[in-house]
DNA sequence: CTCTTGACGCAAT
DNA sequence: CATTGCGCCAAGA
């Protein structure tokens, strides 16, 4: 991938990223998609394991079925869990729980649909 | 240089 | 549900 283009991705990813509101969450995919990248879900949750905290929420991302997956990354499995039922979301088992209501999706919500 | 892994996703089985 | 295959890219062995 072009260096110039993975910077552009890299700053969209946090970008998009800092704008989930609390309470709700998105994930690695949609994060890619609204970032111009369909494809690059992988490198996005790549990149936001290296996010060093600057605002970037990144225990608001999940993957595509609302499964916490980056638990681990967090120190522990309830670390995770506990952010995000401090904002209002529920999670059971490592899911969250009626993520379709919880799901933030980028391109549905920021850009304003007709 | 090749192989493997990984905070992923999606369709198919 | 769980697995498999395939697509993608980066970093480490």
């Amino acid at each position: 991938m072009d260096p110039v283009e993975k910077e552009y991705f890299t700053r969209a990813v946090y970008g998009i990223a800092r704008l989930i509101p609390p309470g709700r969450a998105t994930s690695y995919g949609a994060i890619a998609r609204a970032a111009g990248h369909p494809e690059l879900s992988r490198l996005a949750g790549r990149i936001m394991s290296h996010s060093g905290g600057d605002g970037v929420p990144a225990h608001r991302v999940v993957n595509s079925r609302g499964i916490l997956t980056a638990a681990a990354a967090f120190g522990g499995a309830g670390r995770l869990e506990r952010l995000l039922e401090a904002e209002g979301v529920e999670v059971r088992s490592g899911r969250i729980c009626r993520w379709r209501e919880v799901f933030w999706d980028p391109l549905a919500e920021i850009v304003p649909k007709e």
